[in-house]
DNA sequence: CGTACCCTTGATGTTCCTCAATGGAAGTGG
DNA sequence: CCACTTCCATTGAGGAACATCAAGGGTACG
C-alpha cells in the first residue's frame, strides 16, 4: 500500500490544522507514522460497520461523507477537501466501527494514522486534543443548522443558503463552483436531483442566476437572491 | 443569584460523566468554582446571540435547546437531563456567543463554570478534555443521524424510531414517558404537532401503540412496530 | 371552578417526490 | 480525434405526503 515517501508524509501532516502548529522536527516524526494512500474517482475508502481505528487526513482531493437510511435513500454528510481530517471516533474508542460511507469524487491521496501511535501524540501535546475538538464542535454546529434548515425550510431557500455559502468573486462576477454533482448535492440538500433542476430553472427565469456549465453557476445579484429566500 | 451550598456543587460535579473520573479532593476543587442557579419551568437560559462564557451542567430537571429558522419556525435540538452539559463552545473561544436557544421546560437546576477556571482543570487534568470530545462526537453523530432521518424517513418511520430509542420496560409492559410536549416533539421530528396526533391515533387504531395519558404510550409489539417502519 | 394551553380531528391546499422520456455532457476504446 | 456508451441533467405529468387553517374537546394548573 503506503509508499514511504516522507517528503510527501510532512507536507500531509503540515497541511493539517489540527498538527500545524507544531515545529517542523515534531511534524517529521508524526509524519513517520502515516501512511499514505492514493484512491481515484469513485472509489470506497471505507463503508458503514467497517472496523477501522486510524484517523484520515485529506492530503488531495475531495471525499464525499455519506448514510444510507433504512429505505436506502443516499445522505450526503458533508464533502472533505485537503486539510480535513476523519475518522476522529476512533480517536476515543478502542474498537469503532464506522458509522457511514466514505467515497473519493476525484483523484485522492489521504495519510492515516493508527490510534496507537496518535494515542501517544496527544499525550505528549494536549493542543492537538484541543483543536480537535474545535474543529468537531464546529462541525457539529454546522450539522445541526443542516437539521433545522432540512427540517423548517423550503428547498429553494436551502438551495440559496448553500449558494451563497459557496461564492467567490473573481474579476467583478460572483460564481460559485458547486463541489459535487448535482445529484449528490441534491442528497446534501435533503431533495432529489429533479427539484434541484427546477429550483435551478426557475432562479434562472426570474434573472437570478445564470447556469454556464455544470458545475459554475453566475450569481446577479446576491442581495436580491437572499431577499428572495426570506 | 448562587447560593454556595457547597455540598450541592459537589453533588453537581460528582452526576457528570466529564467530572466523576476525578476524586474527591478534585471534584472539591471544581465545585469551589462553580455557582447553582435555579429555573423555573418555561424560563429561558440565554438566548440566541447571548454573549457567554461559562459551561452550563444540569443538576435537576430538564432543558431544551431549540433554534428559530430564518422563518421563523422552531427546531428542536435536544433535550438534556441531569448530568449533561452545553455550552462546550465557551471552552474553546475567547469571546462566544450563543447560537441557539436554551428553556427549562420543568424546575430546573443547574451549576455554571466559567471558561477562565475550567481553562485550568483542562490543563491539569487532561482526561476532561478527552471526555468532551467523546460526548461531542457522539452528539455529532447523533446529530447527524436525525439530519438524515428528516430529509428521507417518512414522518411515521421518525416517530416509530423515536420511541423505540425511548422505552423503558416496566412488569411486562413496554411504555414510553415523552420528555417532552408533542408540540415539541413536532418540531424535534422536523414535522407539526397535528401530523403526530394523527400518526399516533393511526398507530393506535392498527393496534400498535396505546395512548395512556398525554406523556405516557404503551407499546404492544415493539417488533412488529419496528417492522412496520421499514 | 375557571381559564388557558395543548391536543385532536376535519377539510383544504401546496410542496415536492415519483415515474417516465428526452437531451446533453463526460468518459472510453478504437 | 471521433464514435460509442453511459451516466447525469432536464422537463413534463401525475400523485402522495404533509402543512395549514379552523374548530371542538380534553387536560393541567392556578
Amino acid at each position: 500500500m503506503a509508499n514511504h515517501n516522507h517528503h510527501s508524509h510532512v507536507d500531509c501532516i503540515r497541511l493539517v490544522p489540527i498538527f500545524n502548529h507544531l515545529n517542523d522536527e515534531q511534524m517529521h516524526l508524526i509524519a513517520q507514522s502515516a501512511h499514505e494512500v492514493q484512491y481515484v474517482k469513485n472509489e470506497l475508502l471505507f463503508r458503514f460497520g467497517d472496523k477501522d481505528d486510524t484517523l484520515y487526513i485529506i492530503n488531495n482531493g475531495r471525499v464525499r461523507i455519506y448514510s444510507l437510511s433504512e429505505s436506502g435513500r443516499e445522505q450526503t454528510i458533508r464533502i472533505l477537501h485537503p486539510g480535513d481530517f476523519m475518522g476522529e471516533v476512533a480517536i476515543l474508542q478502542t474498537e469503532s466501527y464506522h458509522s457511514n460511507y466514505a467515497e473519493a469524487i476525484s483523484e485522492t491521496s489521504i495519510c492515516r494514522i493508527h490510534k496507537k501511535n496518535l494515542d501517544q501524540y496527544l499525550d505528549r501535546y494536549p493542543e492537538i486534543m484541543r483543536r480537535i475538538l474545535s474543529d468537531i464542535t464546529k462541525r457539529l454546529q454546522l450539522s445541526e443548522k443542516q437539521t433545522v434548515q432540512v427540517s423548517t425550510e423550503p428547498v429553494e431557500a436551502r438551495i440559496i443558503d448553500f449558494l451563497s455559502e459557496n461564492v467567490e468573486d473573481e474579476k467583478n462576477h460572483t460564481y460559485v463552483t458547486l463541489p459535487m454533482s448535482k445529484k449528490d448535492l441534491a442528497t446534501y440538500l435533503g431533495t432529489t436531483p429533479e427539484t434541484i433542476s427546477r429550483k435551478f430553472s426557475s432562479l434562472e427565469e426570474r434573472g437570478l442566476i445564470k447556469r454556464h456549465t455544470q458545475k459554475c453557476v453566475e450569481i446577479f445579484d446576491l442581495d436580491a437572491l437572499l431577499f428572495v429566500s426570506s
